[in-house]
DNA sequence: TCGATTTTTACGAACGTTCGTCAGTTATAT
DNA sequence: ATATAACTGACGAACGTTCGTAAAAATCGA
């Protein structure tokens, strides 16, 4: 299928240059074709950033999804290092999480109604499952804490701090001694006393 | 100075719609002349974009040095969650910090070389100050840990992820909670024995 | 202090390029 | 033969940039 060449371009053009500095001359080389030609495919730039966004969202959120399903109800400690692993592994080979993380922050502003949406809604379904995985963990007494929220949260902003620095990303070295510090100083303060 | 305006109006364009984004006229329009003027201020676009990132480098520096500078050895508990509100007043208050972040991370390809060591530079600043405070609180008891590089590297990521939120931020209730979570869990993880 | 001179700042006009898009035509494949 | 896909050609608009020019501001010698 051709259009998904096209897309696969774009995400990466979308991904380095960003919306505006994507032209659709430079991904219709990429795929050895002239940028009218991609009109025949889809509508317009917009439209092919859409669907290349709502590609990435798909993809986000199945292999995430896919991962939580495996979280046992007795092991928090391997689940949740395991899932940082997981998220740098997927980042530095998965372009279209680099590209969901860009436009979820930077979105091109003509845009940005709709792309806030499509993030708010993956991210309450990650927060959701997670919040409840915790919440498993605290009745079982494996870590400590009244509410769950808490640790999701946490929990969270380490992830996002993991991804800030994928993003930054050149140093092989700094990111896994980022990584180690935030979990031990995480796991210390949600399991211990 | 014209020349300050020009810089405050195309600092404004460049944080929200990126350097590709931002077009000399619509900065030139909102300071009130043509696109032409711009040129009796700085050689292009791009010598434009180097001081606008200067300028924005050296208020980051100076206001996070100045803070730091006021870190006691006795109370890391108020020092650290003061600089995480700093940060947060700061953002808020603060076009500029919001256009560093930006440019940090998805910075314009082809001055990629000259933001990443700018933003480098500054980096290793700060990681070397905070990294010295975490000694002396290891040293005098008051957090626990041999080597201050973990909770330098795991303050910094909740640094981070706070960021990360306000960047998205249009969601204030979310962001203070998300704050008293990671510092809950983080100040538990470095004090507690 | 004054007029003369130089420098600074802003402008209209235009440059060459690139942008996204549309229309019409040809080639390919079912 | 009919639909799909890629092409050529062209469109108006916007891009960053350069030119020559005209005020305006600053500098300077008398």
């Amino acid at each position: 299928m051709k259009s998904n060449e096209i897309k696969e371009a774009a995400l990466k053009y979308f991904t380095i240059h960003g919306y505006e500095g994507a032209s659709l001359a430079q991904i219709a080389e990429e795929v050895g074709m002239k940028k009218q030609s991609i009109y025949a495919h889809f509508k317009g730039k917009d439209d092919l950033f859409l669907q290349v966004l709502r590609d990435a969202k798909e993809t986000e959120l199945s292999s995430k999804r896919q991962y939580f399903s495996k979280f046992g109800s007795k092991n928090p400690e391997k689940d949740l290092y395991g899932y940082l692993q997981l998220v740098i592994d997927l980042f530095q080979r998965n372009e279209q999480l680099k590209f969901w993380l860009r436009m979820s922050f930077f979105p091109p502003v003509h845009l940005e109604k709709v792309i806030e949406q499509e993030v708010r809604d993956i991210e309450e379904k990650m927060q959701a499952i997670l919040e409840s995985k915790f919440q498993d963990w605290i009745n079982a007494k494996l870590i400590v804490g009244d509410a769950a929220i808490t640790p999701t949260f946490a929990f969270l902003g380490v992830v996002d701090s993991i991804l800030l620095e994928l993003v930054y990303g050149n140093d092989e070295k700094r990111l896994q001694a980022k990584l180690a510090a935030s979990w031990t100083v995480f796991w210390r303060g949600i399991s211990h006393q």
